[in-house]
This record gives structure tokens, sequence and C-alpha cells, in this order.
DNA sequence: CTGACCGTCGGGGAAATCCCCTATGTCAAA
DNA sequence: TTTGACATAGGGGATTTCCCCGACGGTCAG
């Protein structure tokens, strides 16, 4: 019988998840967490097989912190790490940090409870969608190669982001005082890099990026 | 009994909640819908009682601007927002465009059920923790800020939404299967509407009016 | 019934854009 | 020194947008 804890702050989420765990049969939800802290304190009292962390929690600490913590204190509970959003940074940091497994929550139902079976059992589970990231992180490493962003010079990020703010090639030139001609070609320059070959994929890339704000 | 439809993009959440909801004796759940186009089509098509639907999902169009159309085109389906985080622009508008609900992922599985059939009875539901945003709100009305999205039709801001993210006037036409020449019409009108010269400024509004997650 | 929106579409001409090239000067790294 | 990245800029032609118009059926309230 697999012992789980789950910490979310998500009560339809942990109560729903509470409810398929228990569908299974061979799983047993032993605790449930709200916050990072309150996992912490489960992890070390219970001694779980697996936690089942949320990496955004609304109060305390990040997950990914929290994971840590568990780690250390409990080497032998697997750690399974919940997100919404797929970013490379928190799952290259969840793995140094010691965590065993990183799934978005869009997955089905079933591959959550075989990636629960699979960190259990001791193996390491990264969602599909995620292990891009991994191999780009292990590249990186040997190969200082940089994300893809930080390719661009600090004038072509300048363009994107007024691109991605509606700005009209022309407008742009106005504003940095450069021809027309010369913002279409940083805005080819700029697609080219990063692989994109239109106006939407540009703004959603800086949306990603976090490049505009508000 | 209440038939509902749940969108949201995350898979153990809207199993999660299946098995909440089908565990009450009067709800059931007819469709799940992982984004919004795909829940406007359910709710078309299966006439639910009540939807369930996320605020941000990955994929298309803004949970807010799928309301908007849902609720013109089924006025007696009613709405209950969900999200994660709460912020107050996104629960004013929701309100605006016809929701009947707007609850946080974080609320007690009791509390949700007792704010599905609130709205389902008529009633409008709003979680105790948003509630102080719309007294503000309302205190708000009376400042300039009114005049703005009050006066958006669902169309024009799902028009809006697809010029904010970098579409061009033929590709939006495409997409929603209407002529060029009513896209700019309804670009302009928008324009007139909030007072706004420019893509620009338009790209600004949105981000303000978190039309674009991100 | 009569506005007042709403959603849809069109003409026409000016303006801006996109997309394909090429090109120059600078500066730093290999 | 050669190579390459960067910032800058142009030509030319095809496409799209922009900005003025006007229009028509539908719905809903007064």
């Amino acid at each position: 019988m697999i012992e789980i804890v789950i910490a979310d702050d998500h009560h339809i989420l942990t109560k729903g998840l509470e409810m398929l765990i228990g569908a299974q049969s061979d799983m047993k939800v032993i605790g449930i967490a709200e916050s990072g802290e309150e996992a912490f304190e489960m992890a070390v009292r219970l001694h779980p097989d697996v936690v089942l962390l949320d990496v955004n929690m609304k109060f305390g600490e990040s997950g990914l912190v929290t994971a840590g913590r568990i780690h250390d204190a409990c080497p032998e509970t697997r750690i399974l790490m919940l997100t919404s959003q797929n970013e490379r940074e928190s799952l290259l940091y969840a793995i140094q940090v010691g965590a065993a497994g990183y799934v978005l929550k869009d997955v089905q139902v079933e591959e959550l409870m075989a990636a629960i079976r699979a960190v259990s059992e001791g193996s390491v589970y990264v969602c599909r969608e995620m292990v891009p990231y991994l191999v780009q992180g292990f590249i990186n490493r040997h190969s200082e190669d940089e994300d893809s962003y930080l390719k661009l010079s600090s004038r072509e990020v300048q363009i994107l982001t007024l691109i991605a703010r509606g700005y009209g090639n022309k407008e742009i030139g106005e504003r940095l005082f450069i021809s027309v001609k010369t913002v279409e070609s940083y805005k080819s320059k700029i697609m080219n890099k990063l692989g994109l070959k239109s106006r939407p994929e540009l703004v959603e890339y800086a949306l990603k990026k976090r490049l505009l704000r508000f």
C-alpha cells in the first residue's frame, strides 16, 4: 500500500485527488496539507511513501523549497511535484533539490497514478511535456548554451517587446530613431532566432518570457 | 438534476471534480472541456444548467471571453467562474459579461457545491474573499473607469483579445469566419468606445483587463 | 413603431506591412 | 587576420491595413 500525502492549496483539487487515489487498490491518502510548511511537518511525522507537492501554493514557502527540506529530512520519501505551468526553471530546480518526479496538473489521471507508482518504486518520472527541458538543461551544463531569448541582443529584445505591445514598424522606428527598414530586419532576425513565424507567436513568446508586465 | 459542464485544462482537477459532483445526489457532469472554445461548443450543444469555467486555460481564449460568448448564446445557462488567483479585474469583468458566480479554487468542496446549487437556482454566488472587490467595483463605478469595458459587446471583446495577441485583421476574419471588413469595423468601433486610438493602446488595455493570460 | 445597438459586409484610395534580397561600419573573439 | 555578430539601411513588389464612407437585417426597449 502506497501511503500518500497531498500538499496543495486548492481544496477542490486535493479532495478530488483524494477520491481518485482512494479508488486505487494500492494507494491510500494519509494526509492533506495546504502549505509547504504543513507538508513538511506531515512528512517527518507520517513518513509517507510519496508526497504530491504543488509548486505554487499561496501561503508560505514555494513547493520547491519544501521539496528540498523534505528530501533532506526524509530521504526515503519520494516527492512528486505537481504544477500548472510548465516552466523549465522550476523543473530543473526541483530535480536539483531531490524531487523524484514532476508532472503537470493537466495530465490524464492514469498518468498521474502511473507516476505515483513509478516514483514509489524508486524510479524518476517526468511527464512527457517537460522532457525537452530536461534534455536542454542537460545540454546547457556542457555547452553553456543559453535560453533562446538570451541569444537575442538587447536591442532585439527591446524591439521584440515593442512589437508584442502592438507597435507598428514605423512607430518603432520613430521611437528608437532608426529607419523602418532596420526595424523590419530586426523583426525577421528575431523570428529566425526564435524559430517563430508570425506576430502572434512573438506576442505569445513575449508574454511567456514576462516581457510585458502589468 | 443539475446538469453540469466543466471547463478546465487540468485533468486531475476536472476528473476529481467529476467524482465529487457525481457523489452529489442532485448533480451530474454531462461534459468536460479543456478549452474555452470547446466549452462554448458544449454549452450550445448540451444546454447544461451550469458551466464551471476556469478563468485561465492554457489553450485558446480566456475563460472570461468564453463566459461572454456562452452567456450570449445560451442566456439560460448559468456560468460559475473558477480561478486560482483572486483578481479584482477578472471578477468585475466576469460579472459584466454575465457570469452567475465566481469562486476561488481553494474553496471547500461543500462551498463549491453550495455555489453550484445557488447559481443553478438563479442566485448569484461570489465567494467571500472576492466580495470586497465587488464593493470596491461598485463604488468605483462612478469614476471615469466605468465607461470602458462595460460598453463592449462580447463579440467585440473577443476580437479585441485577438488583436492584442497580435493577429492581423485577415487572420482574425479567417479564424472567426467573418470578412476582413467586418473585423475592421469592429476594430474601429472598439477604439471609439474605449477612446483609444492605436493598437498599442488596445494591447495595454487588454493586458490591464487581464484578457491575455500569462 | 421607432430608435439604438449589434453583427455583418462593401468601395476606394492612401499608407503601412511583409518578404525577398544586398550592404556598410564597428567591434570582439577565435 | 579572418570570422562573425551587431546595428544600421535600402530596393522592389506583393499584400494588408487603415480610414473615410454607406448599408442591411435583427433584437430589444421605450
